[in-house]
RNA sequence: GCGCCUGUAGCUCAGCAGGACAGAGCAACGGACUUCUAAUCCGUCGGUCGCAGGUUCGAAUCCUGCCAGGCGCGCCA
């Protein structure tokens, strides 16, 4: 069991006994925390449970703290030392030979430590990227694909059964303008004096992919047909995904579905969406058009579902995905949008809603990425055609970087990204600092003192020997990360792993600076080497949950 | 005009669903390699937490109002 745990336990069976000798008197015992102090003469644990049961029991919080801390019945060689402190704190100092059961249960677990069953039996959908068809990726699809990729590795690692999902766009408008866009660029390719249309995809890949289609022997007609159109624009389609599919792979991201918007009528589920709604009288017919009935749960006017020309809209498609993902099972959802979008957020809850699958839905803005280079703004539209694709970036900066950077932000603050930096192998670049730390713990057990030894079982006795203040800091922080993991998670905040690694790897530099793991004393050296390898674990286990490698020499 | 996100050290950002004197990296300055990888370590310098009120025993954190930046407000996707 966690210390936490055991602190929370201990303290409301003395709240409780307290009660019963008629020394404290409440209704019930409110919540309360136990956290770190920031301070380490703060002990390692601390609680604020005298405080918030100041009012219930009308006496001040240091007198509670006290009788609370009479009535305490730990388990042995677990508290070190209990203190008042401030207001009403109760500090905790946990015996170090306690901390130090956590080496055994990592060598035990290996890999696995870090995992929980937090999410046992519960199935979760994360869809991301979901970019549209019409071009190659750019950063800021990056950014979703990393975090993405993280949260689901996140929620699988404590116990969720996780599906990634990307949802293709291939209905409606821009297929047409992609065939058109590839029309002209091919006519263009063949010495036709033709001019580009103005709301045509500009980006050099459609000249790229006009010279491809040539080159396959496609044949291009006279005039540009609609048919025609739809079918250059299903082959564009086509090739830009299969480009797609092959960055994220690259990046280090697949999926276990492609879901394809075609399927959802071809299907009927944007018939069985429109019936559901029709029966709860959500929908309505007004000027030719049918409209759904949004503002009645919170969205700021209602919207259409299906245009007077008879055509649905993307917000019709996007209620039937939804209806269909939650006919599937799933217990919850994770959508993950680029920030442009969050004005959409109010009617697809609204529509949630109605449906009653509100509460398993949940909507993540990724903030837009703002690309530099040296310091100065790359202006990007996909459009435009003036972009840095997420190909560059992973060609530029590598896998590693980029998505260690990505997930150095919390996903809803705006993100800068200097590609300069992000090529720099030094201490601007924290991936690599948390990188070598695990790339020297690994050098540290090929050398020829270390053999065997870190093979041996390691004993609580052994682990007197690690007295130095920085070898208990370190289990402490060993024994915190399944807690973090289970954080973020929880949050859906992938960053807090990449912080802690940053910190775990901080550590374990200045122990390795300051101090040799292989010394003269076996049992010393057979101590050390646990602690370490404790940390080579941990580290190896966190960059995994980015999707970073773990080297194991640099 | 309305809505969402952001505003913490010169720069880039953390601050764990309010807690004890506000943290890290970079930059600047000064040190440390005959020793398991110096992509490292140690030290110094640096902040009216955008501004003003309010709630609370206690606020960077919650509420209100301003200010600044970003994004969005279609029978587009």
């Amino acid at each position: 069991m966690r210390v936490k745990e055991i602190l929370r336990e201990i303290l409301s069976t003395s709240a409780q006994t307290a009660k019963t000798k008629g020394e404290l008197a409440f209704e019930s015992l409110p919540v309360f925390e136990i956290e770190t102090p920031k301070l380490a003469e703060h002990g390692d644990l601390a609680s604020n449970i005298a405080l918030v049961m100041a009012s219930q029991a009308k006496r001040p919080p240091r007198q509670i703290a006290s009788i609370l801390i009479e009535n305490l019945s730990p388990p042995p060689g677990f508290l070190a030392k209990v203190e008042i402190a401030g207001p009403g704190f109760i500090n905790f100092f946990i015996e170090d030979a306690y901390w130090f059961r956590v080496l055994p249960e990592i060598h035990q677990l290996g890999p696995a430590y870090g995992n929980s069953d937090l999410g046992r039996g519960k199935r979760v959908q994360v869809e991301f990227v979901s970019a549209n068809p019409t071009g190659p990726l750019h950063i800021g699809h990056g950014r979703g694909a990393a975090l993405g990729d993280a949260l689901a590795n996140l929620l699988a690692a404590t116990g969720h059964q996780v599906e990634r999902e990307y949802y293709i766009n291939d209905v409606g408008n821009q297929m047409f303008t992609l065939g058109k866009s590839l029309y002209y660029r091919a006519k263009e390719l063949q010495g036709e004096a033709v001019e580009f249309p103005e709301d045509g995809y500009q980006g050099d890949y459609m000249k790229d992919l006009a010279r491809q289609y040539l080159a396959e022997g496609g044949s291009v007609p006279e005039k540009p047909e609609e048919a025609a159109l739809q079918a250059l624009g299903r082959y564009a389609g086509d090739r830009i995904l299969a480009g797609i599919n092959q960055d994220l792979k690259d990046f280090g991201v697949t999926f276990d579905r492609w879901f394809s918007e075609t399927s959802l009528y071809e299907e009927g589920w944007v018939e069985r969406a429109f019936a559901r709604l029709k029966e709860a009288g959500l929908v309505y017919e007004r000027e030719g058009a049918l409209w759904f009935a949004a503002s009645r749960f919170g969205d700021d006017k209602d919207r259409v579902v299906r245009r007077s020309s008879g055509a649905t809209t993307y917000f019709a498609s996007d209620i039937a995905y939804h209806l269909q993902k939650f006919e599937r099972g799933f217990d919850q959802v994770v959508d993950l949008w680029g920030a442009d979008h969050h004005g959409y957020v109010p009617r697809l809850m609204a529509a949630a809603q109605a449906m009653s699958f509100k509460d398993r839905l949940r909507i993540m803005l990724v903030q837009l990425v703002t690309l530099l280079r040296q310091g100065e703004p790359v202006a990007m539209t996909t459009r435009g055609g003036t972009f840095v694709t997420l190909r560059e970036v992973i060609d530029e900066v590598g896998k590693d970087a980029a998505r260690f950077i990505f997930l150095t932000r919390r996903s809803d603050a705006h993100l800068d990204f200097d590609l300069e930096v992000a090529k720099q192998q030094n201490a601007e670049n924290p991936v690599y600092y948390v990188q070598y730390a695990h790339a020297r713990l690994a050098s540290v057990f090929r050398q020829p003192g270390a053999e065997g030894l870190e093979e041996a079982e390691p004993n609580q006795e052994l682990f007197r020997l690690l007295s130095l203040p920085e070898e208990v800091d370190l289990t402490k922080r060993l024994a915190a990360y399944p807690e973090v993991v289970e954080g973020a998670a929880a949050n859906l905040e992938p960053h807090r792993i990449t912080y802690f690694l940053t910190e775990l790897a901080s550590q374990l530099h200045s122990y390795y600076r300051n101090h040799r793991f292989i010394t003269e004393d076996a049992d010393l050296t057979r101590a050390r080497l646990a602690l370490v390898k404790g940390v080579k674990t941990v580290l190896a286990h966190g960059l995994g949950l980015l999707g970073v490698s773990a080297p194991e020499s640099m």
